[in-house]
RNA sequence: GGGGGUGUGCCCGAGUGGCUAAAGGGGACGGGCUGUAAACCCGUUGGCUACGCCUACCCAGGUUCGAAUCCUGGCGCCCCCA
């Protein structure tokens, strides 16, 4: 058994904030196994590594001891999480909540051991609420305190709308944290308001309240916004090793370090050698990110699949050659072939306008060999079983409909 | 309940009757250079087998030879007053 100021170092490295910090110290002091508490609304159906990043720090204090309540929002998905930006979300149906929830959890397990975990539904405790008990959890917020909320307080600046409803959102998620009983909730540096309310009212709620650990938002591979499906910049948990390697390779140098620290599984010693070697310039950027790519394809995929991964990526990129494995896809012969619509069909242009432009743009080659601008007409025998190449990674290979 | 404002392409944002498939920027995509990084340079950015045709400026009607631009009704959003 570590000491609780051992744990501590562990438990610190790579967050945010902890608030407040002595708190988590006379909680690790008791000895008993913490109830760690992490929330997440199943709107989606796919995890990506921003959604990794909270869920390999329950691992590690689930490796110290400590319980982890992993708590599906069912309920509040049907809210709708006001995070600012465009609030037309559609909204989902049980069914949908139910299939992303069962995804969600699948892949929460990659990185969660199941035996530590509790999981648990806020539908079951939110949904039997009555209005005269939402009155009571109610009346223990203020306006001004829920409006001093960082994108609240931000919307409601810009002149953007907020409807009433959000306000209940960190009512909602306080509430769990008084029924599941959590000694410390995780969450994004976005999420600290909504982890002060469960503090506050667990408080008023005569529990002992929880301790609040914020972990850095990642951004995506763009380098610049957070990860988000929406964004196009995400690295999904279930994507193929090859896209998971390729996608982490393009990631800006300058996010290296906190991909190392928020993506892979080092440990803190470990993760302390790389950043050095990152700051000191000592080892070659490039070579910095392949093993990063090869470290996180081997948390979801395994070594062998990382050592592949990387081989694959070497082949097209470095080499310039069509990977080993080129789908096949099935279309109409005809002759002559009109490449725009080939190109669509193959599922490498979004319509044939688009495939026009790549054309044009240089941007598509047969065998490797580039199709000059304003060719849009090829035999059926120059296509058919052939490499076609879209760009730099998008490749297929027609063959004839059976 | 009353008053005012606003709604343009993926996003922001020009445009007040024909020269507008719609300026400019961002993003995205393609090419070059590279380490599939960044920066930089170039090109493309509604659909269509395409010197043409079709669809487009919140929606539905209308005026006009002609509308993103004018009129009527509706819808959304914002602000002020109550």
């Amino acid at each position: 058994m570590l000491t609780p100021e051992q744990q501590m170092h562990i438990l610190e490295s790579g967050t945010e904030a902890i608030v407040p910090r002595q708190a988590l110290l006379d909680k690790l002091a008791t000895g008993r196994p913490l109830r760690i508490k992490l929330g997440v609304d199943p709107t989606a159906p796919d995890l990506h590594l921003g959604h990794a990043v909270p869920l390999r720090k329950l691992r590690q204090f689930q490796d110290l001891g400590h319980t982890v309540v992993l708590i599906i929002g069912d309920f509040t998905a049907l809210i709708g999480d006001p995070s600012g930006r465009s609030a037309t979300r559609p909204p989902l149906t049980v069914e949908q909540i139910d299939e992303n929830a069962q995804t969600y959890i699948a892949q929460a397990f990659r990185i969660l051991d199941p035996v530590k975990t509790e999981l648990r539904r806020n539908s079951d405790w939110l949904g039997p609420l009555g209005f005269a008990e939402l009155l009571r959890l109610t009346s223990r917020f203020t306006v001004a305190r829920i409006l001093e909320r960082d994108d609240f307080a931000k919307r409601y600046e810009e002149q953007r709308p907020i409807s009433l409803h959000e306000f209940l959102y960190p009512v909602a998620q306080a509430y769990d944290s008084v029924v599941v009983e959590a000694d410390v909730e995780l969450g994004g540096t976005d999420q600290l308001f909504n982890l002060l309310a469960g503090r506050e009212l667990m408080e008023k709620s005569g529990l002992e309240p929880q301790v609040c650990l914020t972990l850095p938002l990642l951004e995506g591979t763009d380098g610049v916004q957070k990860m988000s499906k929406s964004y196009g910049n995400a690295v999904g948990l279930t994507d193929a090793p090859d896209e998971m390697f390729g996608k982490l390779m393009s990631i800006p140098d300058a996010l290296t370090a906190k991909y190392y620290r928020l993506a892979t599984l080092l440990t803190v010693d470990e993760l302390e050698a790389v950043e050095a070697e990152i700051s000191t310039g000592s080892v070659h950027p490039g070579v910095q990110k392949r093993r990063l790519a090869r470290l996180v394809v081997e948390v979801y995929h395994g070594p062998q699949a990382a050592i592949d991964a990387e081989a694959a990526f070497d082949r097209v990129f470095k080499r310039h050659e069509a990977p080993v494995d080129v789908p096949e896809i099935e279309v109409e012969a005809a002759d002559p072939v009109h490449l725009p619509a080939l190109l669509r069909e193959l599922g490498l242009a979004p319509s044939n306008g688009e495939g026009r432009r790549l054309i044009d743009g240089g941007g598509v080659r047969i065998d490797g060999n580039p199709v000059a601008p304003g060719v849009y007409d090829l035999s059926w025998a120059a296509v058919s079983g052939h490499v076609v190449q879209a760009g730099k990674r998008h490749f297929a290979r027609p063959v004839p409909r059976t």
